[in-house]
DNA sequence: TTTATTTGGGAACAATCATTCCCTAATATA
DNA sequence: TATATTAGGGAATGATTGTTCCCAAATAAA
């Protein structure tokens, strides 16, 4: 299932919910037309479950970047790195499929738009969080606003695979050194 | 002619390239199908025309915020609210084609993926422009690197679209200010 | 006024879409 | 072993898609 899913996930990343035929979709999970809809109601109810994966998987990478470092601006730096390199090459031209949705579906789909905006507000509490650890540990100065720093990062992030999915190369230390002056 | 485009920019805006219909295209563009086929070759022709419209209108805007500040920093710092604004609200629920196009086609359409990459660098230099302008003047630090600061810049605007599309309230005045931290 | 030429409109078309139906093979149950 | 039950596959179907064709009205040219 999740195999199958994996290759739902790379299909509609790519290509986007609309431009997916079900041909194109069942190849990519490897399955016939009649499997597909045995396991699934709808071909909406495909795309939902590859969200919710992708949105799994995801989180997981973003935590253990986060974990790799050693006190609150460390993490904040170890997240957005990732996100850079998540945004680069290969993974980058296929694009993310919370950004796809939010802008092909949210206007149009409510169901996923509110997947779309509790992705982000999690995201975005997320990285506040690790904010309000670095105020804590000293790595990052009390002036700093968690919330809207947090809520610009989201920016940032969501921004890059934009441009990422555009093909412009993307330098992480570089783009990130300079975030980090949020964090100064 | 500038008038049905307004229409298409509109419907593609929200719904995307292949969730509009030529049916809502016609509709909204207020013309027959065989009218909008005399006029251009394709579904295709009409988005790319589309595109450059809302390119050609939305990069005056932004150049007109810019020079409505006093200094390098207060140009930057009037085009990025700008952005907030446009992101927000009915403007912010209808979407960017830049973003929608960059996500939607750049994958599977050359044609417009270089559109999307040539707007998006025209974007980068104008507000590397206006940080070195601010760099001349006085009003913005020479530490600061115009070229990385701007792609930086970039994908928050694309972000802020992203994140606007997706019905999240913006507050220009809280988030520009964290991001001037970057001139600082 | 009469005749071209353009502009706008909508029905007809083939192709493609998502979905359903039914068949086969494999596994589990009895 | 015989029988349900499930999992997978692919052809058939109706709806919708983008596109073409042809008609009517209006404007320009004669």
């Amino acid at each position: 299932m999740d195999t199958a899913l994996d290759g739902a996930i790379r299909v509609f990343c790519e290509r986007g919910y609309h431009a997916t035929s079900i041909g194109e979709l069942t190849a990519a999970m490897r399955l016939a037309t009649g499997s597909v809809y045995k396991a699934f109601r709808d071909k909406h109810a495909v795309f939902l479950a590859a969200f919710e994966r992708y949105v799994a998987v995801r989180s997981e990478q973003t935590r253990n970047a986060a974990a790799r470092g050693a006190n609150g601006r460390e993490r904040v730096r170890n997240v957005l790195l990732s996100y850079v390199e998540h945004s680069q090459g290969a993974e980058g031209r296929r694009g993310c499929i919370v950004v796809g949705s939010a802008v092909e579906l949210s206007a149009v789909d409510p169901v996923m738009r509110a997947r779309v905006t509790t992705q982000l507000k999690t995201n975005e509490s997320f990285i506040a969080g690790l904010i309000r650890q670095g105020q804590a540990d000293g790595s990052i100065p009390d002036h700093v606003d968690a919330h809207d720093t947090a809520r610009l990062m989201i920016c940032m992030t969501q921004g890059l695979r934009v441009v990422g999915k555009a093909r412009l190369p993307l330098d992480g230390e570089r783009l990130v050194g300079v975030a980090m002056r949020l964090l100064a």
